[in-house]
DNA sequence: ATCTCGTGTCATTGT
DNA sequence: TGACAATGACACGAG
């Protein structure tokens, strides 16, 4: 290995709110018709648009309108296709936001299909039109649950895949959403309308992949790094927010809080466990977001016995999967702590495990995302500030993993490892939130331990919870790893198969290169033969090697350069046969001919 | 009943 | 030498 001397650094400047720019003066641009270039005509209505915007976002445009070579055409859409279907669609092409009610969605889906619109299927219409279209139901996927509970919740929800709604009529269901599917498809006797009270028309979705940069309109972020680049390297305009507008609706149990996170594990209930200690999302929801107002009343006069406000499953679980939606790497990236030189020492109190949500700027738009805006009403219900009660712990599964989720965890069987610590976490009695001692940096941890005169139980209980967060967010990190690993290695695995499918075309290519350059060869040589007749027993002997499939080797002591006259030349025969082939043929040609 | 997956924990090793 | 991170191995619960 050579060191070549000094290490380049390579600096990448990525603007975070570039292309939202883009996109929102495209946007500005269609409303005063400015250089609008394509008219699309629906149902008698005509649209003005750019036709570069809709081919990217529409392969059905991207046909029509590549394929033109007149300027400023008109697009005359098909019937199929209607104002109420394209009207959204050509919104969120030029905003990345999808309006939408209950009314509208199936059209909206219906022309997306037709007009291939990209980057709304999957990620919306699977999930949405199945949704409204079965009414809704409840997600029976509810932890904490004891097994008599969850089997009976199974009996009573799980149907066959043939009972899924005809509106849709797929299969393909997103995995999140498959509980939902099964909830949907359950036919109305078998809901209470308690639980599941349809949507109504007033309320209008929007579906929100933009919004969010006008938070950080003013903020440039900037990736500093040296290569070779890693996904550790946050892009801030990744992050995008759910809108979740809603006037008026059931809210959700706040005992069942972990239907509110977008994440379905353990992992996930541990992270927002955390959230209720953190001082950064303490004043999520004090937002004077007009459309939730209502609702953030709402939620502080709840009792977590008051199921009868409730806001409407169907649509906390369309909340829910919108904003899985706009963190598509949040699951990612829940194992993986940001470097700690890169957490805030300040900060550090608000626990490590839910690092997560350093990956947020929670401070721009918190109180837009609809999971986390709930979490605060927990968050105010459950622990209302940094210290957490006892009843708070036994209460929500929305603690933290030491506190409440092993308590939750483990209401079916009393006797288990985590269990005990929770008993043991009431029985030291600390007089700090346990939460703090594994976020803590090591200077501050022994400082308290020296100011708080701990007793030599406390202090044991203590270490051991520490050693034990420490080493769990470890294993995250390291399983995360592995994954990314795997992931890795199953990316170059696919590159080198396409890759030497490609050198195999490019061979069987030379092959055939190599056969016409023989039967060229072999027809020239045949020709000079003929002209040359007494001198041409070498030159006979390259025809027949050019008209044969002998290897070259064997043809080297016969083979002769045809620039070469008289009988004295057979001594460089052997010596001329690069000679004449490079005469002959191309260099490429030569190599591959030997 | 069995398997798989995700997760927490412990023991060990290297830094 | 102690603290810590990484990792293999194991246990456990849920599906």
């Amino acid at each position: 290995m050579s060191v070549d001397g000094p290490r380049t650094s390579v600096f990448t400047f990525q603007s975070a709110v570039h292309s939202h720019h883009v996109l929102r003066s495209l946007e500005e641009l269609r409303q005063k018709e400015l250089l609008c270039d394509v008219t699309v005509e629906v149902e008698r209505r005509s649209f003005r648009a750019h036709s570069s915007v809709l081919a990217s976002c529409s392969d059905y445009f991207y046909t029509r309108l590549t394929n033109r070579s007149r300027p400023n055409p008109t697009v005359r859409l098909p019937d199929e296709v209607t104002v109420e279907g394209f009207e959204p669609l050509l919104q969120f092409a030029y905003t990345a936001k999808l309006h939408f009610t209950k009314e509208n969605i199936l059209e909206i889906h219906r022309c997306a299909e037709f007009l291939g619109f990209q980057n709304l299927d999957k990620a919306c219409f699977e999930f949405l039109v199945p949704k409204f279209s079965g009414g809704g139901g409840t997600s029976k996927k509810v932890k904490g649950k004891s097994k008599s509970q969850a089997s009976h919740e199974k009996s009573q929800s799980i149907c066959s895949p043939d009972d899924q709604t005809p509106e849709t009529g797929e299969d393909r269901v997103p995995q999140d959403a498959s509980t939902v599917m099964q909830a949907a498809s359950a036919t109305p006797s078998e809901e209470s309308p308690e639980e599941c009270p349809p949507i109504t028309n007033d309320k209008v979705m929007q579906l929100d992949l933009s919004t969010l940069y006008d938070d950080f309109q003013k903020e440039l972020a900037m990736d500093v790094h040296c290569e070779p680049p890693t996904d550790k390297d946050l892009n801030i305009a990744s992050i995008t927010e759910g809108h979740f507008d809603q006037r008026e609706g059931p809210l959700i149990s706040p005992t069942d809080c972990s239907q509110l996170c977008p994440l379905n594990s353990a992992q996930s209930s541990g992270d927002l466990d955390s959230i209720s200690g953190a001082p950064d999302l303490s004043n999520i929801g004090t937002d004077d977001n007009q459309v939730f107002d209502s609702n953030e009343q709402t939620f502080s006069e709840l009792t977590p016995k008051d199921c009868s406000t409730e806001r409407s499953t169907v649509e906390r679980e369309v909340a829910e999967h919108l904003a899985k939606g706009f963190w598509p790497d949040l699951s990612s990236t829940l194992n993986e702590p940001l470097p700690l030189d890169s957490i805030d020492q300040s900060s550090a109190g608000n626990g490590s495990d839910f690092h997560w949500l350093k990956h947020l700027d929670l401070g721009a738009a918190p109180d837009d995302c609809p999971f986390l805006r709930d979490l605060s009403s927990n968050d105010r219900q459950t622990s209302g500030g940094d210290t957490l009660s006892k009843e708070d712990t036994e209460d929500s599964p929305c603690m933290s993993p030491i506190n409440s989720r092993e308590t939750s965890e483990c209401e079916s069987d009393g006797d288990c490892a985590q269990c005990s610590s929770s008993e043991q976490v009431q029985e030291v009695d600390l007089p700090f939130p346990v939460e703090q001692i594994s976020s803590m940096t090591r200077r501050a941890f022994l400082q308290m331990l020296k100011r708080e005169q701990l007793t030599p139980e406390q202090l044991e209980f203590v270490q051991d919870v520490r050693r034990r967060s420490k080493n769990r967010m470890a294993a995250q990190r390291c399983r995360k790893r592995k994954l990314d690993c795997i992931y890795r290695l199953e990316g170059e695995i696919k590159k080198l198969r396409s890759e030497k499918e490609k050198l195999l075309q490019d061979h069987n290519q030379l092959k055939l290169s190599i056969e016409d350059v023989r039967q060229n060869l072999s027809g020239l040589c045949q020709s000079l033969s003929t002209d040359a007749a007494p001198q041409s027993e070498q030159l006979q002997a390259l025809a027949r090697y050019f008209s044969s499939d002998c290897p070259t080797s064997v043809l080297l002591t016969p083979m002769a350069s045809p620039s070469l006259a008289g009988p004295d030349q057979d001594a460089h025969a052997n010596s001329s046969l690069d000679t004449f082939l490079a005469d002959t043929c191309p260099e490429g040609d030569t190599v591959a001919l030997r």
